[in-house]
DNA sequence: GTCTATAGTTAGATAGAC
DNA sequence: GTCTATCTAACTATAGAC
């Protein structure tokens, strides 16, 4: 791995773990036993770092959040979508912690991220309206946007909501599944028949993936 | 109003304004026209100033989050629990946006705040009993927790979602309206019959109130 | 591409006079 | 209770040698 993408990776990783805020470049620099001057020759400033890292997150969504295929399974490309969802919120969790901060700091980073949500906005109403047409949920068309916010604000806070909530402040990837739990308890209410069944068997999936001790705290 | 409950204002108002990490106690200081050291008289240090602050807004949710009265209209009594949290949302919402960093650094606030969480959301919990049996809405008990913990996932991060979208990262107050919205919308697909109405109409006045351009921006 | 050394800046906090 | 002066520590970033 290039030392550029090294820095980028022990920044996230660090990020993670101690957050933003608290981790300097110099921090960075000592994690990978480099100097503080090797990493300023790679990146212009801490911001620098922050936006290739939000290129691998915006590059993380346009990878796995493709539009429906409204020939194939509804559900499965649900499952497909909430497991793209637990990867998001794992491995990017700092950047929702600090999120007001890390945005007013850049601009151009704000701009990116605005443009960013508002197509994710688009695409998350595009999975509802989805599972409205498939007859897995009956849903006024007018809460539909609502119900799309609603899904982005839990994917984005989950993290710092169980954070806050966390005596140690610390995070496994088991708390994620329990974010999943939320989201699909989101549309569980608006769910009828078999797609309620099915609902409550995906809700169930990932209540036992948070509760298994196996799972790996990678 | 004396020096310390002052600078306690001030804090708040301008942690509000540019984020609790932008504002240093010199910033404090300055803003009130006294000097860093006056401040430090008063109050030992940041810390010490954040625990005063969480203590105004533990008494505002004591005050406010008083238990349902049984015998009186359920509907009223959240509408007065909702007109609460508009106004905890709106004077804190400082808080929430470096939540995780805050209580990182303080691990007295931490105890204090789970504490206090904790018995939040036995409160919330309270709430949805007390409308599933006033027959306003109908959930399976397994779901009860599960839907307080959104509720209190939605209060705390939606002012924090908002700055995050929006252009020049301020926060209105009729902004906070919009949360209240999506906390009615959380309780909607649950409701049936006249419940429901009486649901739908409380959102229409808060939805009302968010587009309302008389409304003052204190 | 990497290092050492360090300049420039700011935040947090204290000492001691009034 | 308030001020001035100041110190320490830490962070960001750069210059210049290798």
């Amino acid at each position: 791995m290039s030392t550029k993408d090294k820095i980028i990776q022990t920044s996230i990783a660090l990020f993670n773990q101690h957050g933003e805020r608290a981790i300097t470049t110099n921090h960075i620099a000592s994690e990978m036993g480099i100097s503080p001057g090797n990493l300023y020759y790679h990146f212009k400033n801490k911001e620098d770092i922050l936006r290739n890292i939000f290129s691998l997150y915006k590059n993380h969504l346009k990878d796995n959040f493709i539009p429906m295929d409204k020939k194939q399974d509804v559900m499965a490309q649900l499952a497909g979508y909430l497991d793209s969802l637990v990867e998001l919120m794992w491995r990017f969790n700092f950047f929702y912690n600090n999120l007001t901060d890390i945005l007013s700091r850049d601009n151009e980073l704000k701009a990116q991220y605005l443009e960013q949500q508002a197509q994710l906005l688009e695409q998350v109403a595009a999975v509802i309206v989805g599972l409205k047409y498939a007859e897995v949920i009956e849903i006024d068309d007018s809460d539909i946007v609502e119900l799309a916010h609603m899904v982005k604000l839990t994917v984005s806070f989950w993290t710092p909501y169980v954070k806050a909530h966390s005596e140690d402040g610390r995070l496994s990837k088991q708390d994620i599944f329990g974010g999943i739990v939320k989201v699909i308890l989101l549309f569980k209410p608006y769910a009828k028949g078999a797609g309620l069944d099915q609902l409550k068997e995906l809700q169930q999936e990932y209540i036992n993936k948070q509760l298994d001790v196996e799972q790996a705290v990678a």
